[in-house]
DNA sequence: AGTTGTTTCAAACGTTCGTTTGGTTGGAAC
DNA sequence: GTTCCAACCAAACGAACGTTTGAAACAACT
């Protein structure tokens, strides 16, 4: 029978939910490797033996932190849709712009968010195929519904193009997200952020500054981009750019 | 004074330059942390202490490894622009393409540079601010020659857009080029692959069928988009997508 | 009060890591 | 032949890591 728990003081929380909320931005910030189940248990303010005795070690509990920041983004992200509701005229434009909007202020505005992204993207380039499945296996059909969705609004896309799309789309998404993190996150959790700078300028100094700006150049661009693609699609087949016979 | 190494048999070529070209594949694919000394002076065939002898340590080894294949990639890169030469009356889809050929086929095609792009991803993605100051010092005025090339072909152009373009550009390519060696590469170099290959289903499985379509998709959806931007921007100075009063 | 089962904790365990050590090798300089 | 020194190597060192242990603390129940 789980008792209240309780010691003397104040309120701790569960223990187990203070160890995952003190891990997360750690490994979102770190990585796997370079966070240490002592540096958890600090932050925690709890032995470092609660790691093994409330998860069965370090895996299983950067595991458990994977399930919830993607379960969180895909309840967000639902939630975020519902209350877009797309209007029943609306064009390529509105669609489009509507996704984006919804990420930037989901991934740069929030600790969630923003912890997910970099979680995300750590693993795509990193990961373990047990943590790359398990994102991958919350996040696919909101991905497939995302891409189904803008595509619908332009006709004559051929199927085997929507791939090269949506990479575009994503592709875009990933590097103006990332750029905002790189640029404005705390020094400790981006030590990199000098050079990053120096490379990739920062856009924009305020957060709303940089989401309104992104959304809407993402938006230009990719909608005369897929407008393009349709239109060289339905003249002919498979066109080649250095063969104009 | 160098003495002529050569203990007894074969072709033992310096030690230095073994661990150089061990250190790097072993780099690019599992990362800093990831990768023991022991891993390194084992595929070089060489003693754990030779890493501290010729280099200072583990992190000066890799800076070697990081400062190596920056320059390789910068010099392969002015070579192949020397042999592209624009031709006279090149327009914006010539010099697009022609430089996303060279990157890619420089990137997927030679195992030189698919280990710079991915010492630059990781490095940019969770590095230490000292390596990414090492790329970002090499490559910086190479990625600034090469978006003002771009550019100069698209007149109307605002200046403070030009980075926004130039990220467009920058996401695109990284995720093709990330895409196809998550996809394709070996099992120990990528072992989330399958997960990977999920959610972003390979585009083509022969690396000059995707160099091609990749290269031609890119060039027309950026082309368009660019376009656009600068149509835009040639009507009114930074218009709103949702105000259209 | 006593028993039970869960939770917490200080301490230690065994392993792996980067690095250092002390000594050997072998060709070149004298 | 002797000296010299860069190069190499087996072995060990100290630190940090994930994990385990055995006992203590605590609430709930009889």
């Amino acid at each position: 029978m789980p008792r209240t728990p309780q010691t003397d003081s104040a309120a701790p929380r569960d223990t187990r939910a203070r160890l995952l909320d003190a891990a997360e931005p750690l490994f979102a910030c770190r990585g796997f490797a370079a966070v240490s189940i002592r540096d958890i248990a600090a932050a925690a303010a709890v032995n470092v033996a609660a790691v093994n005795y409330h998860f069965h070690g370090k895996q299983s509990l950067y595991h458990e932190v994977l399930r919830r920041v993607a379960t969180g983004k895909r309840e967000r992200y639902l939630a975020a849709i519902r209350r877009a509701a797309a209007p029943p005229g609306a064009g390529l434009e509105d669609v489009v712009a509507a996704f984006y909007r919804i990420h930037f202020e989901d991934t740069l505005k929030t600790p969630a968010g923003g912890n997910f992204v970099k979680l995300l993207v750590r693993e795509m380039h990193h990961g373990s195929p047990e943590g790359a499945r398990i994102l991958q296996e919350i996040l696919t059909p909101m991905w497939a519904e995302m891409t189904e969705l803008t595509l619908r609004h332009v006709p004559g896309i051929p199927p085997d193009l929507a791939p090269w799309i949506a990479g575009s789309l994503h592709g875009q998404l990933v590097h103006f997200t990332m750029r905002w993190h790189k640029a404005h996150d705390l020094p400790e959790c981006e030590p990199a952020a000098g050079a990053f700078r120096t490379v990739f300028p920062p856009l924009a100094e305020d957060v709303d500054t940089y989401i309104a700006a992104a959304v809407d150049h993402i938006t230009r661009f990719s909608v005369a981009g897929i407008r393009a693609m349709a239109a060289a699609a339905g003249t002919l087949a498979a066109p080649s750019l250095e063969d104009p016979t």
